[in-house]
DNA sequence: ACAAAAGTGTTTCGGCTACACCCATGC
DNA sequence: GCATGGGTGTAGCCGAAACACTTTTGT
């Protein structure tokens, strides 16, 4: 089924806005582009999208690749194809971004690429267009945070509330009520309450919840105000 | 600045999802494909992109091919990239959806392509994913006009709040409460109201009004509720 | 005793809904 | 006079926001 169509062909890539989470504070990996031109300017992670994946797929095999994890939650953004937009070359880059846990051995894995978690507002300068990505990709997370509760491919296996609190606080760069929250969250739904308890954040002990049959769900009730 | 990377090359093409209002329906158009594989099938305009050209100017440069028009309102919709969503070759697709008033010249443009506007319900059954494109667009424009006043590019220059209404009852399938809607539409601030009225659809006659500053006026406060 | 987070309850306020109601006019 | 859409007003409901208050326990 080759070379049915005949017209000119396209690089396509694909770039990764790789969202974590750790002390309070949202996260992305950047790292040293290794390829000329930019070597050495920091870059998301990317690569190139082959003849037999999809560019969702291409995004999976980059990022398996690089943390040695699999099926990573990855949500499409945008196409970024302005013709000059990487000066080595015309190359059409599709944004994606991705959930991971921060620990111990992801951290091994991304730097051994030269590559690190940067906190949003650390931040260094990124090469091309990909501040741009991560613009949107922060609106796009932000917009969809707002009517889907999101927070189970960021967070440990179990956690409490204080903790995904601080996630949201940590998207949206504000503060909310913890007993409004707690309540908004908790009529979701969505949250498996455990018998166990955290005791390192406060006195008296916070109840575990775990997210129910994770990915389903999607009960698109409005969770916060943009 | 050629060929600075190696890699597999990608055909790329664009897909529009263009949308139209009459007759307080929301129409589409479709047109009955010229190419092998699926010739005579119905599919949703579109065309490759080229080395000098992002996949918005694309779009834009098809629509114009089609319909003579400069400057559509565009909007990215999502990749649709299978590998084997197109069976004659491996094509990348970005879908977008655009506005496009219905007018007798356009019409006769569209038609000299094959081209019909298909009100929602009465599509045919379209080639390959456009389906796919057709519902994720509709979402997408749902979504936007949810938080943004559209129709600025689908309705004649001057409308009654009447044929505002009528064009958002078509995008959601509800009834809307005249009153409300009046109410919050006009509270946005982003209409001017003319002197003239239309005496048309009422014995009273309903005053014109306009877009302030197409375009502008981003305002992002909630219209309805999803 | 105090601080700090957990967890629950309460009050207030604003916006949305669902109407009622008058206006203007062609039939 | 009546039907139809234009246009305005309003009572009631519901959810969000703000915040008071009680619990628990480590220091």
């Amino acid at each position: 089924m080759e070379q049915t169509y005949q017209h000119a062909r396209q690089l396509v890539a694909v770039d990764c806005i790789i969202f974590g989470y750790e002390d309070a504070d949202l996260k992305v990996v950047a790292f040293q582009r290794k390829l000329n031109p930019g070597r050495g300017a920091w870059s998301l992670v990317g690569g190139w999208v082959n003849h037999d994946e999809s560019v969702e797929e291409a995004a999976q095999r980059v990022l398996h690749e690089i943390t040695g994890l699999e099926n990573i939650f990855l949500e499409q953004v945008e196409v970024f194809s302005k013709i000059d937009r990487d000066p080595g070359d015309r190359v059409i880059s599709v944004a994606f971004y991705a959930f991971m846990r921060i620990g111990q051995q992801d951290k091994k894995l991304v730097e051994e690429y030269g590559a690190h978690w940067f906190s949003l507002r650390e931040l260094p300068e990124l090469v091309f267009d990909h501040q741009d990505m991560l613009d949107k990709a922060l609106d796009k997370l932000r917009r969809k945070a707002s009517y889907q509760l999101v927070g189970s491919e960021l967070l440990p296996d179990r956690f409490t509330l204080l903790q995904l609190r601080k996630l949201y606080e940590a998207i949206y760069q504000r503060e909310l009520d913890p007993g409004n929250f707690r309540k908004k969250v908790l009529g979701l739904g969505i949250l498996r309450q455990l018998s166990s308890k955290d005791m390192s954040e406060s006195k008296k002990g916070a109840y575990y919840f775990k997210f129910k049959k994770a990915g389903t769900g999607q009960n698109m009730e409005r969770i916060i105000k943009l």
